[in-house]
DNA sequence: CTCTGTGCAAAGCGTTTGCAAACGA
DNA sequence: TCGTTTGCAAACGCTTTGCACAGAG
């Protein structure tokens, strides 16, 4: 039994082999869309369906075993949720990176201010990165 | 003329009574998705197309005169761009807040750190509101 | 007058659903 | 064995497109 079929089944799901494969994948890509999951998958699944990468995402999603992030510009991603943090994306090559962020401070300076009680935090920061930066045209 | 007439023309559109409305529609709410902003435009233009909404929110805001805010669970809302802020969301009440905010501290940091050159921050905030928080069950 | 925008209908796409067979526990 | 999941095909819903006419500048 692996990593990927425990966390399923503590997740409250039945550990399929096209589950375990799309967590398998997505941690590989840190995060990946759902045409790229769709791609990748047919790799190991010739015969998959794409009907069964949505009902997977979705069950996932909502047994708090997949986020999806949502982009500007952009289709969404999907990532295996882990500690909280921030979203670095890159408009010219699309590198997505992880920015480990407390958001505390930011949360209790707003909800002080607004009366907000908050849960959940979502932050995109978008833009060029170092290696995009460097390409001279 | 009015103010919307000068706005739209600034960006390059022509100023018709559909989108002076539109305009005036997203103002007076803050934040509207589609559905809502189709269903009050019908009130001032009976015959008006859902198309046209689509091609008018699309113009506006290729031109940089709307934005589109993602919002987690729930269906894109537009907003008339202004000063840069971050967006709290309660999700009992779907109540949409603007926080003026300075990205300033958070983007310095991030950037120095990964070396990135970031030009849009997107921060979104979701809870529970102080009026949803109030009422006992 | 010219070019852009509107409204309608149709097309296009991404996502969901229903169902029978296969499979996990 | 029983309930869940898969894969297929069809349905669905949101968004875009093409076109003829109307309207803005």
């Amino acid at each position: 039994m692996n990593n990927y079929t425990q966390t399923i089944r503590e997740h409250k799901l039945k550990a399929t082999p096209q589950r375990i494969e799309i967590l398998h994948t997505i941690f590989n890509y840190g995060h990946i869309n759902i045409d790229k999951l769709y791609e990748e998958m047919r790799l190991k699944f010739s015969s998959i369906s794409l009907a069964t990468i949505y009902k997977n995402i979705n069950a996932m999603s909502e047994n708090h075993l997949l986020f999806e992030v949502k982009l500007p510009n952009e289709k969404s991603v999907y990532e295996i949720i882990k500690d909280e943090h921030a979203h670095l994306v890159c408009n010219s090559c699309g590198k997505i990176e992880d920015v480990k962020i407390d958001f505390k401070n930011i949360e209790k300076i707003i909800a002080n201010n607004h009366q907000f009680k908050i849960n959940q935090t979502d932050l995109v920061l978008s833009g060029k990165c170092n290696d995009c930066n460097s390409i001279v045209e």
